[in-house]
DNA sequence: AAATAAATATCGTGA
DNA sequence: TCACGATGTTTATTT
């Protein structure tokens, strides 16, 4: 149940509620309303129905009918402050760094509620780029045969790069993975990386982009910087290495110790 | 006041109510639940209070008491389903394109309740790199006096720069505008542009970054790239243009038409 | 605090 | 539909 609830609460009801939850509980208020951003940019929005979702950590949203993100919103450490003005509820909320004001004029209050939340819960997210690398970086066959990963840039802090080490022949080379499709920003990426190993070292740098796909355009652009293109999904990637995790299981237990 | 609402609802009376209203209204769903997420990436997330968002528009939003991000989420087109599992109650939300479905178990449903959203209005927002672009537009002497811009990307469709023309000695000119600080990143996009235009054209051709400020790592990039930099921050912009506009008018009341 | 890159990024626009 | 670039991007990570 909610902790407390309006329906239709008169604008002094409903600031009285809110002055009370605040930055204390999530509190949802629906209603008519106008609202105004100053900040870094500045909007307006003329009056309509929205939904208004005050978190207790200062997060502020303001979402319509339509849309994923929220229409205008203040993120975490940001003040709330319930005022009347002239006669309407009016809720701001305000940051200092960067400066920003969220301001809603409540027209007409269709239901003001507060909850309190509790969740001790941490999503727990799977198939990242981070996941890729690290089976890259556990299977670097993945990559090509021959290449030995020397580390990760979490690591290693050799430079940014998600995965250098030497090929087969013994040449550098710089691995920039991608969990989607690459297009022209990626290959940029991935050139900056190899410009800067193939000025601090002398000899062949290699730069290779592994990603489940490239847009033309970037494919181009990845040839004419002197780079490469390997195709690797999340999904393939993951029965492929442990195949070869399988494969190298097996020979060791054959060969190995 | 809301078009339909049920405290602590039993989940056959919830799944009632939200099959009357998922997909037509906006509703509200508060209580503690489990919820799993499978499409491009995969995530799980255990049991907890959070706040459900159903849009009409096949929106779905998850928020837990912190942050300004949803934990989990369906961009609008999603299709919504409420059934009954084992006695709990089921939200799924899933999209074809690509393949991805949110699950969500209710656990103890605190609230639901559906709102007709009436909103026509668009939001009004100023203070966009669009805005910046034409206010150089208008008035070009703001990237350095004597430039002159043949036209803007968007209306002469030339390229994917911001703005292409010549400076004083007749070079050619690409500037890439930007409304905040600029990294590594936005140099390498300009850089993009000014070798593509490099090629296609031969003589000089000088490649100009336009921002309120720039990272010393890019700075150093940029220099090495050939390239340049111009402050203009979007206030400078305003007052600048301003200002060289009245003096325009002031030239023309004098000497002109 | 600043800079850099990831994100289930989303969103609009143009080809 | 795809590709590309902007976003009041936000968020996490590292220096």
């Amino acid at each position: 149940m909610p902790l407390a609830r309006l329906p239709e609460p008169s604008p002094d009801a409903a600031a009285r509620l809110l002055r009370n939850h605040l930055g204390h509980r999530l509190v949802l208020v629906v209603g008519r309303c106008e609202i105004d951003y100053r900040g870094r940019a500045a909007s307006h929005l003329a009056p309509g129905d929205r939904a208004l979702l005050f978190k207790p950590d200062g997060t502020f949203l303001v979402h319509t009918a339509r849309g994923l993100k929220p229409v205008n919103w203040q993120p975490p450490g940001s003040a709330f402050h319930a005022a009347i003005e002239e006669g309407r509820l009016v809720l701001t909320s305000h940051r200092s760094k960067p400066p920003e004001t969220v301001r809603v004029t409540m027209l007409d209050t269709l239901a003001v509620e507060a909850f309190d939340l509790r969740d001790g819960a941490a999503l727990d997210l799977e198939g990242t780029e981070d996941e890729l690398a690290h089976l890259i970086a556990e299977s670097p066959d993945l990559v090509e045969p021959g290449f030995v990963p020397w580390g990760m840039e979490r690591e290693s802090r050799r430079g940014p790069m998600d995965l250098y080490g030497e090929d087969a022949k013994g040449n550098r080379v710089v691995v920039e993975v991608k969990r989607r499709a690459a297009g022209v920003e990626e290959v940029s990426q991935l050139r900056r990386y190899v410009e800067k190993e193939r000025e601090a070292r002398k000899g062949t740098v290699r730069g290779i982009l592994v990603a489940p796909r490239i847009s033309p355009k970037a494919q181009r652009f990845l040839l004419e910087a002197g780079l490469e293109f390997v195709h690797l999904d999340l999904k393939a990637a993951r029965a492929r290495a442990a195949a070869m995790q399988r494969a190298g299981q097996a020979s060791l237990g054959r060969y190995g110790a």
